[in-house]
DNA sequence: ATTATTTCTTGTCATATGGCAAGAAATACC
DNA sequence: GGTATTTCTTGCCATATGACAAGAAATAAT
């Protein structure tokens, strides 16, 4: 099987080749059909996967009964409820496969034998953490700072997968705007 | 000097009062006046500081040249440049003094010392790390979900401190909405 | 105290986006 | 293949918020 999606997500210099192939044997391989529910809220997430192929989407209820798409995955990307994980706690998003997906699981005990004993691998992981935040920082800047349109451009450039494989509605709400008006905005895009 | 805001931040379960008392050790006090830069954008952080009393904001200046407020920090928080602190390179938020503020400082040296050798303390980063990414999100949830009034309202609960020390300005590009509106939105509430 | 500067309020008007609904298109189901 | 269901588009109108500008109020500077 192929591992490539797992020596890209775990790329760290103080992750040297030993601690890789340590941190690689700890993940066994996993799949999703289309549709299927990866982590479900009110349950306590028991580990993460690194997404080898297929699209994945995580999203929460908010108190409206409205469903908002808070991320994408794509490919060589870990897809993991953090707060459910490290807080152990009930997870407050869901996260579905929009597509079939195959990936790499690893477990929370086996992650945490490896966190407390590869300095290199918490480095890793505190670095990984870090670049999550940043890019939701970055999300909440954008939903001040860009129009809609602006939004749906950048999305496009880094994830354009998503518009393949992802409904209007799932795309929308993950860019705060409705799906009509991203209909819209689609329209204009094609025009111009 | 008063260590409370130190064993507020520090509040964890695997924390031990032997490790808290090794961590609160590797702080020294630290003042800032109003006004004054805490962190400055293209520098990396060297460490970071927990709060004992004053308010503080983070901002980014965004492509528009508008100057946005990311966050607010109030007593016993963490305030801190994640991503330059831990990926060690430049900050691209910088963080001011809104009032006079005391605080405990720890040094990068110090904090990677205690975090490679207490487990607690990795494990207290780890939540620590896991709580801001949720509220992140929670924000990019809220800026999609909630009106202008709602999060006024809601940042009125959560911090009613900023309302006292910050300018309207702030507070409006911290919320999505121009100071303008901010101002309206305010007489509205008042009325009612 | 006086003046200058920044901050806040208020008015008018423009605009992006939402709400709702109807039809078209695509997809899933039997 | 035909029907049902979901998804997408489009029109009309409502509304929240923005842009700009002028004055008031507060704060800082001399």
């Amino acid at each position: 099987m192929n591992t490539l999606a797992l020596r890209t997500a775990y790329q760290h210099e103080l992750l040297t080749e030993k601690d890789l192939t340590q941190v690689c044997a700890a993940h066994h391989p996993i799949s999703f059909s289309k549709g299927a529910q990866i982590v479900e809220t009110d349950t306590i997430a028991d580990g993460y996967l690194v997404l080898e192929s297929g699209l994945i989407r995580s999203y929460v209820i908010d108190f409206n009964g409205k469903d908002i798409t808070t991320n994408f995955f794509t490919q060589g990307e870990i897809v993991i409820e953090v707060s459910s994980l490290f807080q152990r706690i009930p997870a407050k998003e869901s996260i579905e496969a929009l597509t079939d997906c195959v990936g790499w699981k690893i477990d929370f005990q086996d992650f945490q034998k490896l966190f407390h004993t590869l300095e290199g691998f918490r480095e890793w992981g505190r670095a990984w953490m870090a670049n999550s935040l940043f890019e939701f920082k970055q999300r909440s800047v954008a939903m001040i700072a860009d129009s809609a349109t602006e939004r749906y451009h950048k999305l496009m450039e880094t994830k354009p997968e998503v518009f393949q494989h992802s409904s209007l509605k799932h795309i929308a709400s993950y860019l705060g705007v409705t799906d009509t008006s991203l209909s819209r905005i689609r329209k204009e895009t094609a025009k111009a």
